[in-house]
DNA sequence: ACTGGCACTCGACTTCGCGGAGTGCCAGCT
DNA sequence: AGCTGGCACTCCGCGAAGTCGAGTGCCAGT
């Protein structure tokens, strides 16, 4: 026996009236709140199937059903349609973003914007270095023997770095430097970079490599090694929505997980092309999220990807807006790259 | 009648019974647990003055006592001494901040470990753009309209903008500004640029005047103007320690605070040199925190202020420990930005 | 000025009983 | 077959009642 069309029907009215009402659902008020057209006794029968296949339980006997995991996962993929987002949402994205002055300015506005609009916690990745190509490299002598790095990513991310030179170095040393290594490495991929970053140190005049060496390892842990990945995070008092009841009762490890930059990568930064990811419950990896689901999908201008965004919440959420609201978001930043 | 000694050595008590135990502390189990060297029936009597004062409460008839904010208050005033920290504590401080390469990284491995140390939801200011001067001004050519501008602060802070020319402009200008700027602007006081900024424009060459005015007028927003102030957060997960009774079982307020930067800023960033200041619950002027204590202290190198840093927590924290820690941990930072 | 004793208060926790929402199953209907 | 109405059953939620004990305030005595 497997799932007509009308369990199908039913499923979906959990899930609606669950999430709505946040409260387990009963036959009775199902048929009261959908034309399903047959009586409480059908609709239990079906929802007895539908427990069995392990799409809905029961939180006590004689209590409503209640969606699991699985049954978020069968209505996301085949129950639910994107709602398109209103005029008054695509406004609020517009007003939002416009007017941002940075990439900085960029990331925190499109993570409070997500927050909001989601009521959930928003996740916004900063444009991947790893996805990122040099677009100007610059030495800045601070004294002596010691030069910053700034290095500036065509996606607008900016990377500085201290060096300390073996020995004192004189301007001019500085500018050659400059010179050369933007000649090497400016619009590579910084994926590209490093053996090009080899050859500068071998190419150099031998009374100036101990002083190149030491800006090339510099430059390697800059372009690649480094603190590599930048995150925003906002509306985690979105968290306490719904009260106790999702989350089943403690924050606690979520907060935690929300802590871990490393998590935090794991769940937005994964990102296929063009594709919205949705992870529910039990299908996060971490354990302190087995009660939250994610929704991410990437960014970037046009049709490449620099980087992941996403929002986190129970799993008791409304995927269908959710999905619209992170897709439309995603879309609009990338515009808003596209223009640099 | 006014508070003897005993009276203060009992309200000492009771802050630090109720502290270890979050539990209201009664007359019996002060006198077993602390050599008062007298009767449960005097600490009664006792009691009942300072609750009468003000400085103790009974959340019901035939409860203990818990203290109120004016009875922590009082307690770190003049009951409490400031522990020293442990050696544990001292290398741990060491060992977390040893190894930071630049000041992103102090910043982030400064509030972890606050958070860490104290077991609440750390803040910490970046160095305060208003009280950096500036070490250097660069001009990055990105196309023949656009150039990046790069600030470096004495402090180690970097901000960048982006500039758009109101027409192409050779490389060779740039160059003239950026030498024009450096020499005006090198090493003044943030506060001090804007009548410089000004004199750049006035004393240029009139046919460069134009462009001279719109890197100016990005130059000042950076300078000034602009999202002048950066924090960053740790620990917030540190908030559902203590379960639901800290916070009156809704960390709802507490959370929107934290997610607002400009309440932070005035939470941590209004230091006067030299002193750790404690807001005890309703002293904090935010609504939202009334249920909560903030410990904040000023950071730099040597007696110079550059940012202030500080953790947040329930009323009922350890405040010696967590004064001593805060304390430390500043004057840590302190020594590190004193060495770049 | 402190102490021991004592009556009293009142929240925390347990038990009990009840009502109701919701179920599963079955016999009957289309 | 598939759907429906009816019915007995389960079990949670909730309020009432009762008990327990920590803690208090007060007072008389040292």
């Amino acid at each position: 026996m497997s799932l007509d069309d009308r369990k199908l029907e039913v499923l979906r009215a959990i899930v609606e009236d669950y999430v709505a009402t946040q409260e387990p659902v009963g036959s009775k008020a199902l048929v009261e709140r959908h034309q399903l057209g047959v009586s409480p006794a059908t609709v239990r029968n079906d929802m007895a199937v539908l427990e069995e296949e392990g799409y809905i339980r029961q939180p006590h006997t004689s209590a409503g059903r209640v969606p699991t995991d699985a049954g978020y996962r069968l209505f996301v993929d085949r129950l639910s349609r994107v709602k398109a987002l209103s005029p008054a949402e695509r406004r609020a994205i517009e007003r939002f973003l416009v007017g941002a002055v940075d990439l900085d300015d960029v990331v925190h506005r499109t993570v409070r914007l997500l927050a909001q609009l989601t009521r959930q916690v928003a996740v916004v990745q900063y444009p991947s270095l790893a996805r990122s190509a040099v677009r100007h490299l610059e030495l800045v002598p601070i004294s002596t023997t010691r030069i910053m790095l700034v290095m500036i990513a065509d996606t607008g991310r900016v990377e500085q770095r201290l060096v300390e030179l073996p020995g004192p170095t004189p301007g001019d040393d500085v500018l050659d430097m400059r010179r050369v290594i933007n000649a090497k490495l400016t619009g590579q991929k910084l994926a590209d970079t490093p053996p090009l970053v080899q050859t500068l140190v071998d190419e150099c005049a031998p009374e100036k490599r101990t002083t190149m060496a030491c800006v090339a390892s510099v430059l390697l842990e800059t372009l690649v090694e480094r603190s590599e990945e930048r995150l925003a995070l906002a509306g985690t008092a979105n968290l306490t929505r719904g009260g106790v009841l999702d989350f089943q009762g403690s924050l606690r490890p979520v907060l935690e997980a929300l802590e871990e930059e490393v998590i935090l990568l794991k769940l937005i930064g994964e990102v296929e092309p063009s594709t919205t990811r949705v992870r529910i419950g039990d299908e996060n990896e971490i354990d302190n999220l087995r009660a939250a689901s994610v929704v991410s999908t990437g960014y970037g201008p046009g049709a490449t990807i620099v980087g992941g965004l996403g929002v986190l919440g129970p799993t008791r959420m409304d995927y269908p807006g959710t999905i619209a609201t992170v897709r439309a978001v995603a879309r609009y930043v990338g515009d808003l790259l596209a223009q640099n």
